[in-house]
DNA sequence: ATGTTTTTTGAATCTCATTCATAATTGTCT
DNA sequence: AGACAATTATGAATGAGATTCAAAAAACAT
C-alpha cells in the first residue's frame, strides 16, 4: 500500500514546487504580475495540471500565504519560549514581525492583500479554512505568553479571555503595517518611523493594561535597551542594522 | 468665459455621476464584479468616456475611496468638535469608524483593498495624491483633539508630534477594521464582538498614555456609559441599537 | 496483451480591461 | 451662415491572461 504513500507525497511536492516558484515570482515581479502559464511552465508542468492543485489564482494566493506562516511561526515560537519577562515577549513577538517586513516585504503584502475581503473570498472554502487552521499557532504562541503573565500576575485578564487581551496589540500590529505598505500615506501624515512608533505604542499598551514591569514613557533608553536585548538574545541571526525600531528620540 | 466654467462642472457632474454607479454597483455585487462596461452603459456613457476619467480601473476605485472620506470627515468632525473632555472626543473619533462600518461594511473593505500595495500603485500618480491629500482633514480633526488635549494637561506629548501620537491609536483602528473583514479569521481565534474589544483596548492605550481623565479597566459601566453618552450627543442620527461596542462584560 | 481508470496536456474559450481609428460635436473665423 | 479646426465621444477591435475541457498519455488491473 505504500504506492498510495508515494503517491500522495509526490503530489504533495509538487504542491510545494509550485508554491516555492509562485513565492520567487512574487518576490521578484510583485503579486499583480504573477501569471498561471508562467508560473506553470516554470514549473514545466501544464496550466491544467497547477489548476489540479489550486482552484484559482486567489486560491493559490492564498495557499501560498498559509505556507509562509511558518517562517513567522518559528520566530512567534523563539519569542514565546524565551526565558524573560512576559512584558519583553510580548514586544518581541512584535519585533519579530517588523523583522519580518523588513526581509521580505512582500510576506506583509501578500498577506494584506489575501485578507482583503475580494481576494480572500475568491479563494475556496478549503483552503481559507487551512489558513485559519495554520494562524492557530501563531495565536498559540501569543496566548502561552499572556497565560504565563497572568500567572506570574504581571496583568490581569479582567474577565476577557487570553486571546482576546492580546487582540488589541494584534490590531495594532497589523494596522502599523497596513498603514505602512500604503506608499506616502504615513509621510503624507508626518509619520516617519513607523516601526519605532509602534513599540512605543505599544509600551503605552502594555502600560495601560498594567502590564509590569511598567515603564516610564519618556525613558527612550530603557525601551530601546529592551529592544536591544530582543535582537541580542532572541534574533541573534538577525542583523542589529536591519532592526529600524530603536532610538526613537535622538539621533537617526 | 462662463462657457470654460460650465464644461468644467459637466465634466465634474459626469465624474460624480460616474463614481455614484460605481458605488451603487460595488454595494450591491461587490469590488470583484465591478465591470467597466458595465459601469460605463450603465451611466450612458462609452467606455471610452469612462476611460477619459478615469485611467484605470483600479483609478477609479482609489478615486472612489477618496471621495466616500467625506462622509467620515463629518462624522470626525463632529467628534472632534464635540465640547467634551479630549479623552471622550477620541473615542468618538474610534466610535465613528465602527458606525461607517455598520452602515457600509464596503466602506472599509473598499477603502482596505484600495490601500493594499497592489492596487495602490496601479492608480494613477494625481490620484494618489489626491486620496492622499483628501485624508489630510481626518488627520487634522484628530490633530487638533491632541492638541487641545495636550493644551488642557490631559496629555503629554513626550517629544512626538500630535500626528504621531495619534498614529497608534490609528494603526489599532484600521488593525481591528482588517482583522473584522477578514471573514471569519477573529471567530477562528475566539475573538468575538470585536468592536467592543477596540474600544476596550483604546482606553487602555488610552491610559497607558496617561490620557486624562483616566479610567478603571475593570469599570466596564463607565466606559459603556461614555460611549452611550457619546451617540446621544454627537451621533444622535444613528440608531443606538446600530452601535455593537456597548456592554463588554454582560448581556450579549 | 487488452481494457479501464486516472492524470496530464495545452489549444481553445471566455472574460474583461484597455486602446484607438472614426464619427460627432463644439468652437472659431470670415 | 458656412467652412475649417479642435475637441470629445464612441464602441468595435485588441490584448492579456485566467480558466476549461476534449483528447492524449500514463498508470493500473485483469
Amino acid at each position: 500500500m505504500s504506492v498510495r504513500e508515494r503517491k500522495k507525497r509526490q503530489l504533495a511536492e509538487r504542491e510545494q514546487s509550485f508554491l516555492d516558484q509562485a513565492w520567487a515570482m512574487i518576490q521578484a515581479d510583485g503579486v499583480l504580475n504573477l501569471q498561471m502559464a508562467r508560473l506553470a511552465s516554470a514549473c514545466e508542468y501544464s496550466v491544467g495540471t497547477l489548476y489540479q492543485h489550486f482552484s484559482s489564482k486567489e486560491d493559490l494566493l492564498v495557499a501560498l500565504a498559509t505556507r509562509s506562516v511558518g517562517e513567522r511561526l518559528e520566530l512567534y515560537q523563539r519569542a514565546s519560549q524565551w526565558q524573560a519577562p512576559s512584558r519583553h515577549r510580548m514586544l518581541a513577538i512584535l519585533l519579530a514581525d517588523v523583522l519580518i517586513a523588513q526581509k521580505a516585504p512582500e510576506y506583509f503584502r501578500l498577506a494584506q492583500y489575501v485578507s482583503t475581503h475580494t481576494i480572500w473570498m475568491a479563494a475556496s472554502g478549503p483552503r481559507r479554512e487551512a489558513a485559519l487552521e495554520a494562524s492557530q499557532p501563531l495565536g498559540a504562541a501569543v496566548e502561552n505568553i499572556v497565560k504565563d503573565a497572568v500567572q506570574s500576575g504581571d496583568v490581569r485578564l479582567y474577565g476577557l479571555s487570553a486571546r482576546e487581551l492580546s487582540a488589541g496589540l494584534w490590531a495594532m500590529c497589523e494596522g502599523m503595517h497596513s498603514l505602512v505598505s500604503a506608499a506616502g500615506l504615513l509621510e503624507a501624515h508626518s509619520v516617519p518611523r513607523p516601526f519605532q512608533l509602534l513599540m512605543a505604542s505599544a509600551n503605552a499598551w502594555l502600560n495601560g493594561q498594567q502590564w509590569r514591569p511598567e515603564v516610564a514613557l519618556d525613558d527612550v533608553a530603557q525601551q530601546n535597551a529592551v529592544l536591544l536585548q530582543i535582537m541580542d538574545e532572541v534574533f541573534v541571526d538577525f542583523p542589529k542594522t536591519a532592526c529600524p525600531v530603536v532610538a526613537l528620540k535622538d539621533s537617526d
